[in-house]
DNA sequence: GAGTGGTCTAGACCACCCG
DNA sequence: GGGTGGTCTAGACCACTCG
């Protein structure tokens, strides 16, 4: 006989076996929405296991392997000692999380900006359909340059939901020191949790040339990426061109 | 009082802070000892968790955890009511784990492969450096042209171990159904465990046009793989172009 | 029904961090 | 010294598979 007095509250198709769910499952679904809801903000410290564990009634094993598989998928982030901490993209570690691209000598570090292009348009069709809205919603358009050591290596669009980042300006980015998702999330509560990368190799053309400082047709990476929220919902698309002179884009295959 | 008995046999140093290491990866070391002597081949099915805890005189919760990190870097694969399986690269499911050249219309599927060159060479410095061989040391080196549907996609060449990979000869290649990983591990028992890939961008020269049915100059994806097996040992290098008209290297940032 | 991995609990102890 | 996450154990029960 099992001695657990067994939570009432939470699922109560839990036995029987069909669409079983367990328990760990809908605890992790629950700190999930709460993170979401922002009960406890990127960077903050998190209520400890035992605290969770008496909150949801269940055992701080049980919260422990909830915690496990949302350290695992990086929305938090544990230290022993400490606590366990809800993951920012303003934490050093995770600055190249989503930038692949390293250089062929020397230690990867943070490229300069240079924004072309700031505005809020209608989504074209292809983004409206990417991003799950419909075609002429508001979207805010974003041109920058990435340069490493004053290279200019990285050409890229943004395409935002307007209706989420509302009075997003140049001057804020500009502004901004850091990576663009760490501004996403502690100004726009918009937390990028996973993407999508699709990567093909085309010619730089006359425009793109220029801003890469490259010759015409010089062989560039072609990076097309959606980036999702909680709920894996797309809110953000990007297209990148990467100059692949002195910088490579690297994967980790396993 | 912790009830446990406790092994001696595992780590006399356990407790006393310094170096600590957990009982679990000291399992985790002593199982992936067994799959690299080949106790279980890939495929086979390994002894249940109550098994391997008697063996080594542990918990289940113990070996457990051991497994569990084993399933999380893809070298086994457990299956609910039926046990624990060494992973395999025969397996379907394995297929496109390095491959991520994908279609960019319908479903991913596998390519046809023609041979064109299969020999024993003396490695080049370069290849022998990151191959952590002598230059000079003999490697198998292998030319190849994989297509979908007919349409010629990927050039890539390999160079292998000359050591670990005696008798490998393009009759062999060219007979074995399923991804090559398939047949270097069933035999030549060496098994691939992770690779890192560094991709860039590069133009087309005369011959690869040829091989790949494009224009000379068209872009084209250069991937370099270097993979590694147990221990972090690498032992194979591959030079890969990739014609990116209808396909697309697809990556997962998480 | 027997065997396997998967879940859940409870309790003890350990390593680490901080005041 | 007290709090936090991390390890380890033991035991019960559940879901799944197969004969």
């Amino acid at each position: 006989m099992n001695s657990a007095p067994s939570n009432p509250a939470l699922d109560p198709v839990s036995s029987g076996s069909p669409s079983f769910r367990p328990l760990y499952q809908q605890i992790k679904a629950l700190i999930t929405q709460s993170l979401q809801a922002g009960e406890w903000k990127p960077g903050e410290l998190m209520p400890s296991e035992v605290e969770l564990a008496a909150r949801f009634k269940v055992s701080q094993g049980t919260v422990r392997k909830a915690i496990d598989e949302l350290a695992a998928e990086n929305l938090v982030l544990r230290r022993q000692g400490k606590g366990t901490f809800v993951a920012s993209h303003a934490e050093e570690r995770a600055h190249f999380r989503f930038l692949r691209l390293m250089p062929d000598e020397g230690l990867p570090h943070h490229p300069e900006n240079r924004f072309l292009e700031v505005k809020r348009i209608r989504a074209p069709a292809e983004v409206a359909r990417l991003l799950d809205l419909k075609s002429g919603d508001a979207v805010v358009y974003i041109k920058r340059v990435q340069s490493f050591d004053g290279q200019p290596t990285i050409l890229e669009e943004l395409w935002l939901p307007g209706q989420l980042f509302k009075g997003l300006s140049a001057e804020r980015l500009q502004e901004y020191k850091g990576p663009m998702y760490g501004l996403f999330e502690t100004e726009f509560g918009t937390r990028m949790i996973r993407a999508t990368e699709k990567i093909r190799a085309v010619s730089a053309d006359a425009a793109t040339a220029e801003h890469l400082k490259v010759a015409p047709g010089t062989p560039l990476l072609l990076g097309e990426r959606v980036s999702f929220t909680y709920g894996d919902k797309a809110v953000e698309l990007r297209r990148e061109l990467y100059s692949t002179v002195k910088h490579h884009y690297l994967n980790e295959l396993s």
